[in-house]
DNA sequence: CCCTTCGTGTCAGATTCCTGACACAGGCAA
DNA sequence: TTGCCTGTGTCAGGAATCTGACACGAAGGG
């Protein structure tokens, strides 16, 4: 609308492009996996228990990077609905491993589908040399970052 | 803690780590951030009106990847607290060009060196060359993201 | 000129998510 | 054993954000 000098692309930092692409990428999964019913969240989550079955509320928390409590209330709400299974006692210690049912395999595939399109899409026109850089680049930033943040 | 299967790290797509990679820079910016009585959505705010003076609230929320309600509330509360400026009629139509007030270029400056600590800290061990690679790349993503979105 | 479309600012409601706090279980060292 | 620390699950409470909807102004085509 406006962009008076032409755009000063100063503010074009790596963090303001990391944090761009990172919202592009939200907005898009949300956009194939609306028609599912199903949110981010939901499709992480599910995607983690397929991956490393027996997770933790915990775990699944800070994979799907929400706190334990947001996890948690999704996880009550899967529960119900029958995508996924937790005991009711714990095995060992407070920790209640979750498991994916038949009907959560199931409605993660479909999920998978709509997410792997999104991804084929978003790595369109990047050789595999390039995917492999950002790959190494993006590993090193998280690496940097942590080391600062729990280190310190 | 558990750790069950040595780490199957096929979630380690890129579309994982671009995600990891923004979260971990997102706490990094707020853990610096903080102690500054400053958000990063507040941080963004105004180094967006630094670098483009006049910007409406609409444009405002583009940039920083919140709604246009979300930035509303935020531009009420900096121009409460005298940071920013905005005129009490429109000059033209709507829209109500907002201003940093020099209180509010001197909040930016302390939250500026603060974020820019980050993002050092997220570069070190980088090339130029990966940097550049980094930007390029980043950018081909969210170019190929909106495309799909906007364009079908 | 009219009128359709787009963008904007704003109000209200509702949802989501997080912060803070508690009790409990396991690991480790004294 | 005892004590300390970490991690977990859970219960509110509140802050932040989003979704939905409205009227208004500007731009473009008929």
């Amino acid at each position: 609308m406006s962009q008076k000098g032409a755009g000063v692309d100063l503010d074009k930092s790596l963090g303001y492009l990391l944090k761009e692409a990172s919202s592009a990428l939200r907005a898009a999964m949300e956009e194939v996996l609306r028609p599912l019913g199903m949110s981010v969240t939901h499709y992480s989550c599910l995607e983690l228990l397929a991956q490393r079955p027996g997770l933790s509320n915990s775990e699944l928390a800070r994979g799907a990077f929400v706190t334990r409590q947001s996890m948690n209330v999704l996880l009550q709400a899967l529960e119900r609905d029958g995508y996924v299974t937790r005991p009711a006692e714990a095995p060992v210690g407070k920790v209640l491993p979750t498991r994916l049912t038949p009907r959560g395999r199931r409605s993660l595939e479909k999920a998978t589908v709509a997410v792997r399109s999104v991804e084929v899409r978003m790595l369109a026109g990047m050789t595999e040399t390039e995917q492999s850089d950002a790959f190494r680049i993006l590993q090193n930033m998280v690496h940097s970052l942590r080391d600062g943040n729990d280190g310190a």
